[in-house]
DNA sequence: CGCTTAAATCAACTTAGGTTAACTTATTGT
DNA sequence: ACAATAAGTTAACCTAAGTTGATTTAAGCG
């Protein structure tokens, strides 16, 4: 069992402390009390909604999902999350799950007492900010794909989404840069693609070919590739802001950080 | 001028005491601060995209949009805001909007600079925890629009953005409700409706008559009539879980303090 | 390794919602 | 009370996206 500071916690730590700059203490004592560290099959609900849990689920290795499943059987999913992420950190404030958390791939996920969490945030009252500001980039990002759900045609959606994730994988050194062109894992069926963006799984096949035909992407398996990320950006009307780089400093040491953490592993 | 703990800033303090149930002296210091009340005309900038402010703004009397408005010009509405909610709390921990906070009405809005909110919240840690509470409530009533965006046919996406802000009116006192019947204050024109909701002006017009048609709402000017919750409710598939209600009793003694904090005007 | 199941792809057809433009009804301002 | 403007309504037409069903390719799996 992989476990504490060393490992794939370090990828939690590290961000939260280029985010919200934490003090070594804080940022120590919460690597401690990541525990419990489960790998979950891919197309698992982690949490669901109405759930009442009593600790939080800290991503380590793999994508997943925030989604809401209506009547009808249609699934919204509403937020992607990378690893170094806390999905379900809400639920330390708000008692019951309004939506499911679903791995996308296998996840390596740690857990967290929520008592821990309040005992650590009474000692350390800028947790709770660095926390809050999680949860104002999360609504940052929500609104953005709000934006895209209402307001942009298919092709534009998708490609939106591609340049947002690009962004964010990019930040935690997940993604591969040379030049101007990005490579990343995509783990999303094109299903899941469409209900991330409101869209029919055929329709999504039918954009993704558009997309490539123009020269804006690629795709090879699991993997995505954007030949020229400025124009994909112009194409999206993609404007990186609302994500809250990092600076270029602090992204290297991430991902340095990133790649420690995964070779210990 | 109207100022401080009594008259519209009481609806203020009092909401954020129903959500968290912060102390007194918290509540009474954070409704002093409350300063620099101005009356803005409908359709105007409260706060733009870009900037940084130094001051949250707090809603006292009318309602309010988040928006972004895309290169061609569109707009989507990503959310409403109604008194007693502060729009650009964010700018506290996010130095820089990445939207805009344009009045729907005649708007009366009171601002408390940025350095009394960062000492107060260092004097009382639970303050803070209160604003990210709220930050979380609106979190999920995004997740929701995307749903709404992404996975409901016009006539039950307005259908479910009827229901939301009558419950949410209703919280605050600002729905009258008879037997299953609701009716409450409905400034949005049909174009504002289409951008909140991703749908065209003509086509809002459309679904409305439909609307109507069913049976299932009354328009009578400026006002919303909703003919049967329930009916309504079930249409839309809405489920109030996600707006974390306050029980009847809090309700009640909220509605008891929005009417006074009015007729102190 | 072939068998099974899940994704991806393709084509034909349907439909919800967008667009344009003409016209009517409310508001607003003077 | 009037003109001027904004909002609501209606109709005709168009298109982006959904749907159904058949086919191919790729991914697990015993």
């Amino acid at each position: 069992m992989s476990s504490h500071s060393s490992g794939p916690v370090g990828v939690f730590t590290f961000r939260l402390n280029a985010v919200s700059n934490l003090s070594s203490p804080i940022s120590y004592a919460l690597g401690r009390l990541v525990g419990n560290v489960r790998t979950f099959p891919a197309h698992q609900d982690i949490v669901r909604q109405g759930d009442r849990p009593s600790q939080c689920c800290v991503v380590l290795r793999g994508w997943v999902s925030r989604n809401k499943v209506l009547e009808g059987g249609v699934r919204q999913i509403t937020a992607l999350h990378i690893p170094s992420t806390i999905p379900d950190l809400q639920s330390l404030m708000l008692p019951q799950m309004d939506h499911n958390i679903t791995t996308v791939t296998s996840v390596e996920a740690g857990f967290i007492p929520h008592s821990a969490l309040r005992h650590l945030m009474t000692e350390f009252p800028s947790l709770a900010l660095a926390f809050w500001k999680e949860t104002l980039i999360d609504g940052a990002i929500a609104r953005e794909w709000e934006v895209n759900l209402g307001s942009r045609p298919a092709a534009q959606r998708i490609a939106h989404l591609f340049c947002e994730m690009a962004t964010r994988l990019e930040h935690v050194g997940q993604a591969d840069r040379i030049e101007n062109a990005l490579s990343f894992p995509w783990p999303l069926t094109q299903g899941q693609l469409g209900e991330a963006t409101g869209l029919s799984a055929i329709h999504i096949n039918r954009t993704l070919q558009e997309l490539r035909a123009r020269g804006l992407i690629e795709f090879t398996r699991q993997q995505v590739q954007i030949t020229d990320l400025d124009r994909l950006t112009h194409f999206a009307g993609f404007n990186p802001d609302y994500l809250l780089s990092e600076k270029p400093g602090q992204s290297a040491s991430l991902i340095d950080a990133y790649e420690r953490a995964v070779a210990s592993i």
